[in-house]
DNA sequence: GTCCAGGATACTG
DNA sequence: CAGTATCATGGA
């Protein structure tokens, strides 16, 4: 077992809200105040089983212990995973003198943007969820993941592996048209794996760019990723506090809710109520879809 | 049956 | 350049 210890700020209870949202989740289980999670680290199989106490996650490894080298890469992929690195003081502060960031931060203080800490998810999960409504989202990418995923079964529970890039890359279109994927979608997926394949698109090279705008313009000239996906993953995925994915309908509904309005706010009031968000526009917008959920 | 979903692109005037 | 059609299905 390994303990990583948590921020001040950071309430678990909160995170697996976030992680419960979806019954069609197959890429983690929660069960009795544990979240399980398979990965995949220098090439063994690794369970996660994670719980909070005493100011801290506890990483248990159900299956057997992995090397240490392979428990160090899964104690980084929970400290992305969870966001442990960030200093959140600024965000509380600006939230403060929020009228409607104020009662939600209130409510949530501590959730932390729950990433997803693989580039190639974060991509082709923001893809998928493209124009449909989140259920049928959820739907596609478990078919995706049932049809391509690896998998293991340990005690009595079936744990799933996220597709990997290489194995997209040499698909056919039509084979995610069988997934009931659209034609375009299946394109952007098959696009952006095969980019990957080719080494020129990675978490790395993005993260080097490291300025906002630089990521932003490089990703939106993929095909299939407008401003709204490359936001989403900068905000999932690459940790950019400043990724605002303000074109989202789940983020106009959490406002409209919010603020009492019989219709969505218009662009340019959002632009204006996120004028003081700056820097903190991510977890603004991390914390309003956390409302959306009861 | 109608309308809208965690949008993006291709086409039209 | 802005406006419109298309995708393709599920859930309310």
């Amino acid at each position: 077992m390994i303990e990583i210890k948590t921020p001040k700020d950071f309430n678990f209870k909160e995170c697996l809200v976030f992680l419960g949202r979806s019954d069609q989740e197959l890429l983690h289980k929660i069960s009795d105040g544990y979240v399980f999670k398979l990965l995949k680290v220098e090439q063994e199989l690794v369970l996660l089983k994670i719980s909070y106490k005493n100011d801290a996650l506890q990483v248990e490894f159900p299956m057997g212990n992995p090397t240490l080298d392979a428990q160090k890469m899964a104690a980084k992929y929970v400290v992305d995973w969870f966001d442990l690195d960030r200093d959140l003081f600024g965000f509380f502060e600006m939230a403060r003198n929020d009228q409607m960031l104020q009662p939600v931060v209130s409510k949530y203080r501590g959730l932390r943007i729950i990433g997803i800490p693989d580039l190639f998810e974060a991509l082709t999960w923001a893809i998928m969820g493209q124009q449909i409504n989140l259920t049928f989202a959820y739907t596609l990418r478990k078919r995706f993941v049932e049809r391509f995923g690896e998998s293991v079964t340990f005690d009595g529970e079936t744990y799933w592996l996220y597709p990997t890039f290489d194995r997209i890359a040499e698909i056919e279109v039509d084979t995610l048209k069988d997934l009931q994927f659209t034609a375009r979608k299946a394109e952007y997926v098959i696009g952006v794996s095969r980019a990957m394949v080719n080494g020129e698109l990675s978490r790395e090279n993005l993260l080097k760019m490291e300025d906002y705008q630089q990521i932003h313009t490089y990703l939106t000239k993929l095909r299939g990723i407008g401003s709204w996906t490359a936001d989403y993953v900068m905000m999932k995925c690459l940790h950019q506090s400043a990724a605002f994915p303000i074109t989202d309908v789940g983020l106009h509904n959490a406002v409209r809710i919010q603020l009492g309005l019989e219709r969505k706010p218009t662009l340019d009031e959002l632009k204006e109520m996120a004028a003081g968000w700056t820097g903190w526009e991510a977890y603004a917008v991390f914390y309003l879809w956390r409302s959306l959920y009861v």
